[in-house]
DNA sequence: TTGAAAGCGATACCAA
DNA sequence: TTGGTATCGCTTTCAA
């Protein structure tokens, strides 16, 4: 990366001063907020600023504040994980909303390989942001921690399983609710025998999902049993789903932790002979795109993805203007959509 | 954004060399390349470096190199047209697998409203990136114009429909030989009577589809008006496929432009008492994981949306070396990926 | 091969 | 309210 084309030439603060016929040190005030500046320089150097189209230069200026004015999404895992992760994709519309009314810019940190936190670590660790979001599937690893450690400015979405004995803030769906909510909207239409198919048993999502679940069925005196596990993906829910029909041929009703488990199941189950909802009545989770093109449309439970980007972003906006972090986590509430599976 | 958290205090070049015994010009030329620097000093430097856990400053490095060492990826829609993108995510993956050889960073430039791309090319034009790679689906907008004007070097994914008269350095799949692909495995499945769901006819993507559909079939003195037009949704290619099945009932295959439209087309299809593929044969079109789960799952054209991503960034880095930008566009190869729907 | 010193373009302190 | 000036951390001549 030696030569470089030549790009154009800007102006510096340095001319739009000698423009306006005052300082530099009062272009500069002009600029950033405008304190102690009079009326008469504020005007000439507004001119000279939109005649020259001067932009002022973000090397230069983080060089003295130590600001960069961007933040970072870390995302954990790579592969097609960032495809098919329902919520990520929803968080980063939030995000970028938030972030418009800043002059804050995202940039983007991918691991390389699967748990690969190293590298993310030392670019954090670097000062070439002032804050990190970070979407967090697998709680386990210890960027929380490590991340503590920075002393920058940190959002986890997505709750992390193990927080090092350090408080993480974090913002979350409820996923125990949503869990409640399916295993009641299953009860309510009169299920006799209710199965789930749940997460994998290292991550958060898939294990407070399956409490909430748990929870309902138990107050209600039936059977928390009925659990079989896949690993979000079509074939370890349609693996899951054919399991459970073998121990319990007699089940009608199914929470699936995942819209894309879900299809998978949905495969199972008619492939079985079994109709949807009539035999077995279905629930999946996240309302993703495939929620509303499987046959029979699923009723799911809404994640609210981009509104917790959103939330994301404003935390950690909060933290960039000084205020302390959250103690706590943030769970934002879920929603029920019904459609034709149950 | 005025408080700002005390983050750690880095070691600086100076440091370095100080720990080392050599000045500051000593270290630097041993950083960026290393030569006309005696081993002695080499060991040295490196020794103080990897104890004092050196990192570059960046900021610093910018101000005087002109270089950000940073790239911008460049989505000119919001809304979900990000999430429901097949070949955004799956460009990504190819993205950041290219930079991540190199110590290139990823910066995220979305549109904030539909066709705004003033803001992003202001952001562009200001130096805060090397280089551009623009995701582009409308190819209408002034962006290349405006792009190439700037000097800074970038890559299109997508063709550009209109450069502008510039030449455009761009990377697309081969829309036109899917299309072709796609007619031609319909033929030879036998069937007779073949119609299509088309893109946008201001989509580059969905007019070169239907191109290659037409082609195909004309060359086979088949009929070649057995067109209707979707917005790339599940609703745009039910609606669309409703009007084929009205106008011509003895439809027995049919080309959808994407696998989206295709959910769409499908249900229409098994609603109106049809099945797939043995009344209808179905063809979608990017290979989601929408074609995998549908049931049936879907006869698909692939794209390389990540090899995609990874040549866009490929042809940036080279014209970050200094290479002029190519002259021509590239074309990448589709493949079909035959399921159960035809 | 090495080092001294001059910037790069901004901010922020201090006097005026 | 202003302007002069030191400073941020690095790269890059230019002499030695």
């Amino acid at each position: 990366m030696e030569a470089l084309p030549v790009g154009q030439r800007m102006p510096t603060l340095e001319e739009v001063a000698r423009a306006a016929g005052v300082s530099r040190a009062t272009v500069s005030r002009a600029i950033n907020g405008g304190e102690r500046v009079s009326a008469n320089a504020r005007d000439a150097i507004d001119r000279a600023i939109s005649e020259l189209g001067y932009i002022p230069n973000r090397a230069a200026r983080t060089l003295v504040t130590r600001r960069t004015d961007s933040v970072a999404l870390v995302v954990p895992e790579t592969g097609n994980r960032f495809v098919s992760d329902p919520v990520l994709t929803g968080a980063l519309q939030g995000i970028t909303t938030a972030l418009a009314g800043t002059d804050l810019q995202l940039v983007l940190l991918v691991a390389q390989q699967v748990g690969d936190t190293a590298g993310q670590l030392r670019y954090l660790r670097a000062g070439h942001v002032d804050g990190a979001l970070v979407i967090s599937h697998h709680g386990e690893d210890q960027l929380p921690a490590e991340l503590a450690k920075t002393h920058l400015p940190f959002v986890f979405g997505g709750r992390p399983l193990d927080p090092g004995s350090v408080e993480v803030p974090y913002v979350d769906a409820d996923n125990v609710g949503g869990g409640r909510t399916a295993a009641t909207h299953l009860l309510e239409r009169g299920a006799r025998l209710i199965a789930t198919v749940a997460g994998p048993r290292n991550m958060p999502a898939g294990v407070d999902r399956l409490i909430g679940w748990r929870e309902v069925l138990a107050a209600a005196g039936r059977p928390v049993d009925l659990v079989d596990y896949g690993d979000f993906t079509a074939e370890g829910g349609a693996a899951a789903m054919g399991r459970l029909l073998e121990r319990h041929p007699d089940l009608d009703a199914v929470f699936v932790a995942s819209d894309l488990m879900a299809t998978g199941a949905l495969r199972v189950i008619q492939d079985s002979g079994r109709r949807v909802p009539d035999d077995i009545a279905v629930v999946g989770y996240d309302d993703s795109v495939l929620a509303r093109t499987a046959i029979p449309p699923l009723t799911t439970v809404r994640q609210p993805a981009e509104e917790m980007g959103r939330r994301m972003a404003e935390l950690l906006i909060d933290q960039l203007r000084g205020a302390p972090p959250q103690s706590a986590g943030e769970i934002l509430p879920t929603e029920l959509v019904v459609r034709a599976s149950a």
